[in-house]
DNA sequence: ACACTAATTTAGGCAAGACTAAACTTTATT
DNA sequence: AATAAAGTTTAGTCTTGCCTAAATTAGTGT
């Protein structure tokens, strides 16, 4: 008996996921910024999350919010949605890597676990989806991985791209046509320490990236 | 510039079109009761649709709505995701004819104008969904087909399910097992004048039918 | 400890969409 | 034509989720 959650809940539920690295609680204006809505909603939206049963969010005032085990099951299960249909709307659909995140964000809230299942057997039961994000699995465990910022790399270096945390359509279209896509490799050749701008090759081609780049482009951690 | 219509007013459209057939208006209560909704709070609905700009129904105190060229295509454009959905569900997830419906009517608001475009390419453009509808095409024209319910038929006949039309989850299962669904050819080989019930042959085997389920059949219509 | 700023909450409102109960039309029946 | 039944509308209420403006709290530097 999983009792329904609306649309916003779910998206409290991520954006308090995403926002809680490492234990530490959600605060109300990053929630806000999250999720394009006054602090003030956010507020009141918390104390309704802390108080339905059960829980869903652990509220202090002043000091943000956290999951509860429950919340934290809700908040994965709809990020299990979202990158098998970003992944799905990819492959499967043919949609470009840029505008699989819009749609996903309106389709994951929608879909049964029927279709949840029919799209992931479709895929063969993918663990990444398009921007290599962990696709968290069926009983809704999240994959931990280690990577770190492209931006952190210093000269000579061989690596893989492994996620790219960005959502701006323009800025993945760019990525998507210089290759810096998860998966391909490249090298870091040089590093300018005044602007932080990168010289980079791939697929060949050699190109300088600054920090509005690197910073979204996470690659293989270090041995 | 079409102006963002929610979930709730496309049900209504949708349930308007659904019960105004041959131009006559769709009354507060078949609404209410299509749409499983209090006689009372349709009227609240209706008289905000037909004040919105541009007015999507056209309505007349305890004379029932109708829709505007407007609210007919907003309609359409919602039956035609209805419908290319239940073909995509069905033929390229392998969802089960029973199913499809449902899930359909929550996809149906939430796709967008590429998401059915890419469907209605992997399909080739397919003109009638799993129980037999039209589908509209892409510019919102509604095919017009005739066909007459099955229960109308009178020995001896030999004629075509062209449409199922029901939704009702275990009388499709039924339906499906005894592979009274949309292309079977069947032959009308006894009527019973008392209770309705037409004996019929279809796949080889014989069966009979009552009004129950010959009235949500419909056949090709007669030479 | 004090004051200033940034973050947060409270208070009060609003629109969408639904409900119930009561009042009122329309239609059907006699 | 009178009246009962059926259908519809009105009035008043509720919940969800958002908003703004004003008040409050926490945190920081002096």
């Amino acid at each position: 008996m999983k009792n329904q959650l609306t649309h916003a809940i779910e998206d409290y539920l991520k954006a308090i996921y995403a926002l809680s690295v490492e234990g530490e609680a959600a605060s109300t204006t990053a929630l806000a910024a999250e999720l394009n809505i006054a602090p003030a909603s956010v507020t009141g939206m918390l104390k309704r999350l802390a108080e339905t049963t059960p829980p869903l969010v652990e509220y202090r005032k002043h000091r943000g919010a956290n999951l509860t085990p429950d919340g934290e099951r809700a908040a994965l299960e709809v990020i299990r949605h979202h990158r098998l249909l970003e992944t799905y709307l990819h492959q499967s659909l043919g949609f470009p890597w840029e505008d699989v995140h819009e749609e996903a964000c309106r389709l994951e809230h929608v879909i049964s676990e029927a279709f949840e299942e029919r799209i992931d057997a479709v895929l063969g039961h993918p663990t990444h989806d398009p921007h290599g994000d962990p696709i968290p699995s069926p009983n809704l465990v999240m994959p931990q991985e280690a990577s770190i910022p492209l931006s952190t790399l210093r000269p000579p270096q061989v690596t893989t791209i492994q996620r790219v945390n960005a959502n701006d359509a323009d800025l993945l279209r760019y990525l998507d046509e210089k290759s810096l896509v998860p998966g391909s490799k490249l090298e870091v050749r040089a590093f300018s320490p005044f602007d932080g701008n990168l010289t980079i090759s791939i697929e060949g081609a050699e190109m300088v990236v600054g920090p509005a780049i690197t910073h979204h482009i996470f690659v293989e951690e270090e041995d």
